[in-house]
DNA sequence: ATATAATGTGTATTTTTTACACTAAGTAAT
DNA sequence: ATTACTTAGTGTAAAAAATACACATTATAT
């Protein structure tokens, strides 16, 4: 792809946010531009979809190129279609999102050089990006939130092994809102999704915490059936 | 538009999937085609997007002018991104939902004559439909059924005054299953957006039922709010 | 007057949510 | 080994919400 685009009718475009959690920090993935419009500009990782490709398959596709994470499965959350969001032309683009672990930090090295870098940006702190990324980011996380509220989807950011603590406070930065310990225990305990593991934190200048995993057999029982609404 | 769609790179289309409560059932809005492909099958309201218009507006303009509904907003629910999703080349569509009131029975009349004609058909009773617009029928509905267990949008499809028992059997049909007409009411009446008239049903031969009103001021302020985790 | 059909209502039980504070355990420094 | 430090881990009471369940009342039609 050159530096300008080419003259065209319609083309649609997947852009992608693709939300990790390191060091007590919601992080989303991003990647430096290295082609016009907004070269050298931070923007989502996105591009174009080709003819013969479904939207999901250009996802993976686009996200690997840009950011050389492979196989990500990622949910569609909304489409962007205002006139003028591209500057050269008629671009729609639809958003997906995937929550992913980061634990053994797989390694972010783009294969198209559409993008120069690919890094993972803590959402709290987010530079400004190009086209309507913003606009796209802030439905991303709202979506996330909202998710949250009604499925412990959480444990996709987590490493396997985990601690309460680390769970909660993964809940505090997506809803950006303090809970209480003992109600968030209870609570995440009832699901029955959590195993207990024989083993605790290591590497800590403190007590260290048991860890748990998701039980994810149970977690597909109880949340994959209809939402209900009583008798 | 022609019998063949012109060679094209890449088509946006908008698909609608409009529902209506009308004798207690829940209804959408079909028109029949009347053009190739699927020439004088029934589908969704659905056509192609302009360069120049934003997808909302597009929704908007495409439900006027195959049913006559004017004015009608539409919330984007999914995007269909399948290569074959269309036998004549590569479509993508994003796909609008409304729910509406029928009262008053605006006429359908298609304005363009890309549809021979625009009916309300009983969900449960559909026929089938061009492309894929059953998947994206069902998408639909899941979508509704989704959220009304979280947001009371019921409203939206009743006629102005409405009685609790029509409100209930809204939410049965939606939901697919009986409710509790006691902890039903106790339920609807504790939210506190519904406004009791001082009129009751007419025309019916039984006792007739109080009528009540939305109160959309009370709603928008209980649920336009985040949603909450509690402490 | 009577039959009919739907309206409208209360309570007890269970479950879920909320509020709230201290002791226990492990580590680090002395 | 004592002490200081930091986080882990735990229970209970109260309030709110959800559930299960049945009958007398009211308007209409005959």
């Amino acid at each position: 792809m050159g530096t300008i685009l080419p003259k065209f009718d319609s083309v649609f475009s997947i852009d992608c946010v693709i939300f990790g959690f390191d060091e007590g920090e919601l992080k989303i993935l991003l990647i430096e531009r290295n082609e016009e419009p907004f070269k050298n500009w931070w923007a989502l990782p996105g591009y174009i979809v080709e003819q013969d490709e479904s939207i999901d398959h250009a996802a993976e596709r686009i996200l690997y190129e840009l950011t050389g994470l492979r196989g990500i499965y990622m949910d569609q959350f909304y489409t962007f279609g205002d006139v003028n969001r591209h500057p050269q032309g008629r671009v729609i683009t639809v958003a997906y999102y995937a929550m992913i672990r980061l634990s053994g930090s797989k390694e972010l090295k783009p294969v198209s050089n559409y993008a120069s870098k690919a890094v993972w940006i803590p959402v709290n702190d987010l530079p400004k990006l190009a086209f309507d990324h913003e606009k796209i980011f802030s439905k991303g996380f709202e979506k996330i939130r909202h998710k949250i509220s009604y499925q412990p989807i959480a444990f996709e950011l987590l490493p396997e092994k985990f601690t309460l603590t680390q769970l909660q406070h993964l809940y505090e930065v997506i809803l950006n809102k303090k809970l209480d310990k003992r109600n968030f225990r209870k609570k995440m305990l009832n699901y029955g999704i959590l195993k207990e593991l024989d083993e605790k934190q290591k590497g800590v200048s403190y007590r260290a915490a048991k860890l748990y995993k998701f039980d994810k057999r149970k977690y597909t029982k109880l949340f994959q059936k209809e939402i209900t609404f009583g008798k």
